[in-house]
DNA sequence: TTTTGAGTTGTTCGA
DNA sequence: GTCGAACAACTCAAA
């Protein structure tokens, strides 16, 4: 006698609480719990190198909350459901939604698919605060400005949902040929990068937990100024365990709303609202990874010098705000926000490189890394996205380390070659007189590299290129 | 249909 | 050093 079971199929809901899907899905006689690594659909959007090692570390510590009974698998999702359903008596698959278009069409497929063999597929909410399709401006059309996005559209809307409690029983398949062997997805990198990287996280849904907890103890009372400065533990980092859901959007709205509501709280949700506007462009516009959503901006003449982008990449391009930036991300899988916007907003305007070679490499790089906040942004940045904001708005990454980085601690912390520097030079060296430079033991083009583009310049020469294509 | 107010995050220059 | 203006013009969203 078959036992009969419900798969809950874990996508980008890493955690057991506050789980949708698995908590309806419980309420079967008997639950199997699945991970499927699907590059083969996702193609292109295959994740990058860092949110593999995210994702191993992730599943690991799920794995062992399941009592090391979650069935892992690589492949398409489809066959793995069709090989189940052959050997087992599957009654219903179980999930949350995801929004990303490729997962979209995917899901499509398999519901379908799975219908016509007889078996029940129950989607659930697990990642957003409000459904991209119930937030929309008054004649049914979506919101492409974030102010009325957030303030009238989200916030008129119902609230959302509160967490679900942990599902009372979840009796989990003991099936005699589990695979749980999580190392066969080949998550981990070749050469061993990866230890240092994860010191500064604690990847799961506990260490989740934690974050949050954290960061309204210690980050939400001076948040709204503090987030600017990289040097300050102001922000949550709370984004790549939301990336990969082992902490739900839900459980942190329910958490704020506990709370006092002030400035910095407000500002803080607005965040969320952040995420869920870029999942509502994505959405909407499902091209938005490749395609300018301003399509003015097809004609825009980029640049093609890749060393330059090299250059960038490394964090060598002699401008110590951008490259301590691009070093925090090379080295911890993560860059504090205020500087992303300086990096984003170097490469695309001064070095005038395409967007789309900065969201290629923080793809790869970031442990948040998510189709829709990172495309959403980087369109931000390039001014070619859903902005109100005037074309002229380029970051000076030398007046942005000053104003937000002050005591140069930031660039101190990435960049020890240049430390040495008194805080007057250290946001320009190349401004450095050649004492100071040799009291700091530098020898700029050898021990750090000069800027490999003048900053007035190249502005003066964005600002140009960006006022033609408003002709 | 027309009108109105407003739009995440900046920089530079000159008084 | 501090402050306000200029940097442009457009589109969105709602009344």
């Amino acid at each position: 006698m078959k036992k009969k079971i419900a798969i809950h199929w874990f996508r980008q809901d890493l955690r057991l609480q506050d789980n949708p899907a698995l908590y309806h899905a419980s309420q079967h006689q008997n639950v199997l719990p699945v991970y499927i690594l699907d590059d083969l659909n996702a193609g292109e959007n295959q994740m990058g190198a860092a949110s593999k090692l995210w994702l191993f570390h992730s599943l690991s510590s799920l794995s062992n909350s399941l009592n090391g009974k979650l069935f892992i698998a690589n492949g398409n999702p489809i066959e793995v459901f069709q090989n189940l359903t052959q050997e087992y008596e599957i009654e219903a698959i179980y999930w949350n939604r995801c929004y990303e278009p490729w997962r979209i069409k995917r899901d499509i497929q398999i519901k379908e698919q799975l219908f016509s063999i007889g078996i029940e597929v129950k989607s659930f909410n697990g990642s957003l605060l409000w459904e991209p399709w119930q937030v929309q401006k008054k004649d049914g059309t979506p919101y492409t400005v974030f102010t009325p996005f957030y303030r009238k559209g989200c916030l008129n809307a119902p609230a959302p949902r509160l967490p679900y409690n942990l599902p009372e029983k979840l009796n989990l398949c003991d099936i005699s040929n589990l695979d749980a062997n999580i190392k066969k997805l080949d998550l981990l990198p070749q050469i061993p990068w990866d230890a240092e990287v994860i010191k500064s996280w604690e990847i799961g849904e506990a260490g989740a937990q934690k974050c949050l907890t954290t960061f309204l103890e210690h980050g939400i009372e001076n948040y709204k100024e503090g987030r600017n400065f990289p040097a300050q533990q102001s922000v949550s980092r709370l984004s790549p365990y939301l990336h990969f859901g082992e902490i739900s959007p839900n459980q942190i709205w329910s958490a704020c709303m506990g709370r006092e509501m002030t400035d910095h709280m407000d500002h803080f949700c607005s965040e969320l609202g952040w995420r869920e506007f870029s999942h509502s462009l994505l959405y909407f516009n499902p091209d938005i990874t490749y395609q300018n959503l301003q399509s003015k901006f097809d004609t825009f003449p980029w640049n093609s010098d890749l060393t330059l982008l090299t250059a960038w990449q490394k964090g060598q391009t002699g401008i110590p705000m951008v490259d301590a930036g691009m070093r925090e991300l090379w080295q911890t899988g993560y860059m504090h926000n205020r500087v992303r916007m300086i990096v984003g907003s170097f490469l695309v305007k001064n070095l005038r490189l395409h967007w789309k070679h900065g969201e290629r490499w923080f793809w790869d790089t970031l442990f948040d890394a998510d189709m829709a906040n990172n495309a959403a942004s980087w369109q931000w940045i390039a001014g070619c996205g859903a902005d109100a904001a005037p074309y002229f708005r380029i970051f000076n990454p030398v007046t942005q380390g000053q104003k937000f980085d002050p005591k140069g601690h930031y660039i101190r912390r990435f960049i020890p070659e240049i430390s040495a520097l008194p805080d007057k030079y250290l946001f320009a060296p190349w401004e450095a007189p050649e004492h100071i430079l040799q009291e700091a033991h530098i020898n700029l083009g050898k021990t750090y590299p000069l800027p490999i583009v003048d900053l007035k310049q190249s502005r003066i020469n964005a600002l140009e290129a960006f006022k033609l294509l408003s002709l």
